[in-house]
DNA sequence: TACTATCCATACGCTTTCGTATGGACTGAA
DNA sequence: TTCAGTCCATACGAAAGCGTATGGATAGTA
């Protein structure tokens, strides 16, 4: 968390509104950032909201694009420090697969993504977590184009693990399953016939991360 | 489709404002299915709405029932009189990624999944589907939970290839990368070494399809 | 103290949507 | 032709949300 939430200053930034707008975008949707219920929820009226923001819109663009700036800085930077790349995928996997509230964030966001200006902004996200997963590929040993399958295929399957969490919590919670899962995705979403790399056992030391 | 649109008919049946809010949520999220649009798109006012309707929930509710209803029919139905287990796994890919017009209707859906009745709806559609998938993996040698695993791991891709298409069209449709995808997915998401069926090069007689 | 900038409260009008009430048109049956 | 049922139009009230206008409160500064 990048700022602190109910903080005895006695005055609202904008960026606590966007906050506010996120959050209630993760348990809410796009169509759940309104002003006067924002305002309910910090404890102010409207008129705070207009003063630090133009409209509505104004609010909604300035979240996205904190999503934006904090989901990039965040798993990415993290994984940068891995310098073995097939470890660094392992790694990129056990963490996407890790918040809760982070894939709600994205599925609510995407959702959202006819507006013209989200749908943008989702594009940027989705190009720059490929573009970064396709390196780690090449950095396996694989060339461009199958640096490309790969990716896609790996991301396409973390996103839909996303949303079968969401759609059937049910189909991945139960008994240990979801670890067993995780671990299958990871054998199977990182190929094996590279040289450069011994086959070794490796994702043997996960987490024992469940589905909230 | 089930039922012709610009009939002739002079009266509108409940099933015609069903599909009315079915086409409103493929391209507007479910916050698009309103009385008062739903009727001009119509042609009619709301007084007819409300002949047919007791209110707007009524409406949501029919509509994702009866997508609920087609999806499975249509889909599992085709699929069912491939008897070749592979093949059958490989035409029920094929099948999903078609239709444009289905996948985004069933993100809009599921992005409306905190409403109790579409969640548990959806809930039933991804259970239906990973059940019928687990049979056919089952079909094909596995264990119980090998083929759960491998039936989460192919609906999730497929679920998340669904997302990636919404998201960033451009990282699948561009010069015939799709076609080699969805061919990569069939490879990957088979096991081989499973002893009742020949190895064999399976998946080389794959439609044309591309990204609408 | 007086003045100014910052931040928020309150009141108002506008629009959209929901849902109701009521009447009209049209059709088939008696 | 009369009557009842079906389907839709129109008018209305209520609620929620957006945005504006304006004034109040507080803190810092001269």
């Amino acid at each position: 968390m990048a700022s602190s939430k109910s903080n005895n200053k006695q005055t609202l930034s904008a960026e606590d509104w966007a906050d506010a707008a996120l959050a209630a975008m993760a348990d809410g949707g796009l169509e759940a950032v309104a002003v006067e219920p924002l305002a309910r929820r910090l404890g102010v009226t409207k008129g705070s909201f207009y003063w630090h923001f133009a409209n509505r819109d104004a609010v909604v663009r300035a979240a996205i694009e904190l999503w934006a700036q904090r989901e990039t800085d965040d798993i990415i930077e993290i994984a940068r420090k891995v310098t073995a790349p097939r470890r660094r995928i392992q790694t990129i996997f056990k963490l996407a697969n890790g918040s809760e509230r982070e894939g709600r964030l994205y599925l609510a966001i995407a959702a959202a993504s006819r507006d013209p200006m989200i749908g943008h902004v989702i594009e940027q996200v989705s190009r720059r977590r490929l573009e970064y997963l396709k390196a780690c590929y090449t950095d396996l040993g694989l060339d461009d184009r199958g640096a490309r399958k790969w990716a896609t295929f790996a991301y396409s399957t973390f996103l839909g693990t996303l949303q079968l969490r969401r759609d059937d919590a049910a189909a991945l919670s139960s008994d240990g399953f979801f670890t067993e899962y995780v671990r299958h995705l990871i054998e199977m979403l990182i190929p094996k016939e590279i040289e450069d790399q011994p086959p070794g056992k490796l994702g043997e030391d996960l987490p024992e991360e469940q589905a909230a």
